[in-house]
DNA sequence: CACGGAAGCT
DNA sequence: AGCTTCCGTG
């Protein structure tokens, strides 16, 4: 049995207007939980289903969001819509009839957000699987 | 719950 | 652009 971690170098976060401050986006933040353990009671993989994920506890992941974004009206009917508008950018998509449960498109994700991934061979985002015991 | 239009914010 | 806020619809 094994988990994915992803991990994202510095340049994967887009910078804001003002220099020096980076603006995290909702995707980045949902992979930032996934692979942590101590967020798996909150968010967490689906087991069979490559990239799809379980939000387990709506509430909590607004709440984590609202703390990032310093938004604490923040709900998980907002951050829902913002995982909507992901769905015409091909970056997630909902899986039907499973509720609160989301896939990532990853081969899309990575050729239409970083097309510079396959030429400098920079990688985007790191995925490597660790035994679950880790 | 899940969807998507519409307006607002930075 | 990437959300945030609000809300009508199914």
């Amino acid at each position: 049995e094994e988990i994915l971690c992803v991990a994202f170098p510095d340049w994967a976060y887009k910078a804001e207007s003002s220099p020096g401050s980076r603006q995290i986006q909702l995707w980045h933040f949902i992979l930032e939980l996934l692979q942590k353990e101590e967020f798996r009671h909150v968010i967490a993989w689906q087991q069979g289903e490559y990239g799809e994920f379980v939000i387990k506890d709506p509430d909590e992941v607004a709440r984590l969001w609202g703390r990032r974004k310093c938004k604490p009206q923040m709900n998980y009917d907002k951050l829902s819509r913002a995982l909507r508008y992901y769905y015409n950018k091909r970056i997630l998509h909902k899986t039907k009839g499973k509720r609160f449960t989301y896939k990532f498109n990853f081969s899309k994700l990575i050729i239409v957000n970083y097309p510079l991934w396959g030429v400098n061979y920079t990688p985007m985002i790191q995925m490597y699987e660790l035994p679950r015991s880790l």
